[in-house]
DNA sequence: AATCACTGTGTGCTATTCGCTTACAATCTG
DNA sequence: CAGATTGTAAGCGAATAGCACACAGTGATT
């Protein structure tokens, strides 16, 4: 079949509507030579005279007839789906799919969608936890939030806070630390995390100017951070843990804070985006909040400096 | 509502179908720089991103997997419509609406009608008799049937055919006539036809050189050529009459023609459309159809050529 | 890890189409 | 018979569709 300019039909239907060339122009906001043209030329194209003209009336013909019925349900359902898809670009609503890793997914994510549901009734979110770099494209993610130390590929994901690591330890354990200097670390059992690039060596500094760089000596290797919570609650060895896992235990004192003088790299909090040229308004909405939550420190510390 | 261009939904429907721009500007047999670009356009319209592309895959985002659905549909609609309006384009089909006068419409084209139902079962046929002057694209009628002599005004008229003029009687009243010329024929009782424009002057010729013009005296006026023919038959006196009126009555003796050797002026009959650009199939197929059903003599006479 | 084929997009450029202004024939209205 | 109004035709400028080409990024393959 012929591809066929659907755009004259909204021409030919609003002279028919109209009644009048001459109206139909005015309404479509176009000079009435135009209109006459083009529903001339849909007659070409279908080889059927639709209109039959009087300079005084115009009235269709059969086929002109059964073309408006037609066309009349076509245009309006056109429109139907320009106002949907309108709707979904300018307010927060359908489907939103958050890619997050395991332990900030759960730990953060999961507690704030609640909130999120809550405020934007409208949104359906299906949150993906994985710890693997996943295709955004591939599985639909809206966005996807990455937290830790980018590699460089990814330069256009967007900082939207930070995260501390501390030092913890089970109560009992944490009893027999006594220094107050990282230098001995490594004479106490520590929980080594697998899926940092450097489990092992980590860079203290404190008031800014004193720095200690010690190397753990590993009484386990545990590659997902989650089950190093978990290993390290139950009194299995120090462990190098972020502020948004150890919140909860530090206030109820499952697990306290070791050396909290010294403070440990900061990590960033990352949102990642599919290349698209535009946001929907879902997203943003998500995101806004997911900054909100993460931007106010998880835990009352020393004064760290937060990263922008 | 803006509107938006209708033809680029085809577009991108054939992206989301094709899974790939390339693909589908192959498909529609044009660059895939434009696909990319009328696409492109859409999505600025709609300031929506509705596909998210790599090099090496296209997928829809929520927005874009909204709108393929709707265009679908609508798409389809569109093509069914103008399929619908080809099919009415190049068969006969729908409905078709004659007007013809009273006495021609009852006597030959009525009968017709059946015929042509029969050969076109996708027709309804709608005749609209009447004997005044109608208006073709006010009531819709798809083709006029004009007999007679037509005014200078309607050019724009085929003639598909020509009928006699017979002067008749009953038969009781044409024993009574003896004479073989028009001489005198004033003397018997006539019913004048009023619908015509001169009732009662008549040219009779005979072989191409000999001519007559008799003033008729009229027993009664009658202003309605069916009337006529009733009153002829019930004996009220000579009348001329049209050959396909009068073909039943001759064959069957209940009426007689008189002076068989003169003929009267030929009228033509013919057919008239609305302005139309293109001629639907059915309204050249009932043409077709009644052209032949006239040029076919109604009855069988010395050879009175027809008009063409 | 490097290569290579392929994808979608940006850039000039041309042909077509859209749209406006003006003008005109036809028709209804007074 | 004027006068107004309708739909169409002609001429013209601007926007758009479309093409060929070049290019950067990606993914499969080596």
């Amino acid at each position: 079949m012929e591809a066929i300019n659907l755009n004259r039909l909204a021409y030919f239907v609003a002279v028919v509507d109209a009644g009048s060339f001459t109206r139909a122009a005015a309404r479509l906001g176009i000079t009435k030579t135009v209109v006459s043209q083009q529903v001339a030329r849909l007659e070409a194209d279908l080889r059927t005279t639709l209109l039959l003209r009087t300079t005084r009336r115009v009235e269709p013909t059969e086929a002109g007839r059964l073309l408006h019925a037609r066309s009349v349900i076509i245009l309006r359902e056109a429109e139907d789906a320009f106002g949907e898809v309108a709707e979904v670009t300018t307010n927060p609503i359908g489907t939103l799919r958050i890619a997050a890793p395991n332990d900030f997914g759960t730990s953060t994510v999961a507690p704030l969608l609640a909130k999120f549901c809550r405020t934007y009734p409208a949104c359906t979110v299906d949150l993906v936890l994985s710890d693997a770099k996943i295709d955004l494209i591939a599985h639909h993610i809206d966005v996807s939030i990455r937290v830790g130390w980018l590699a460089d590929s990814s330069v256009q994901a967007r900082r939207i806070g930070a995260f501390r690591q501390l030092l913890v330890a089970a109560p009992d354990l944490a009893r027999m630390i006594s220094a107050d200097v990282p230098d001995n670390l490594d004479q106490h059992p520590f929980i080594a995390n697998g899926a940092l690039r450097e489990p092992l060596v980590w860079h203290f500094s404190r008031a800014d100017f004193d720095r200690r760089t010690v190397r753990m000596r590993p009484a386990m290797t545990i590659n997902a951070t989650p089950a190093v919570l978990a290993a390290t609650l139950a009194g299995g060895g120090l462990s190098v843990l972020p502020d948004f896992l150890v919140a909860d235990p530090l206030q109820t004192g499952a697990l306290v804070q070791i050396l909290t003088d010294w403070s440990l790299p900061s990590g960033g909090i990352h949102v990642v985006y599919p290349a698209a040229r535009f946001r929907p308004p879902k997203v943003t909405a998500f995101v806004a909040m997911l900054e909100a939550e993460v931007k106010r420190p998880p835990i009352a510390s020393h004064g760290s400096t937060v990263l922008t």
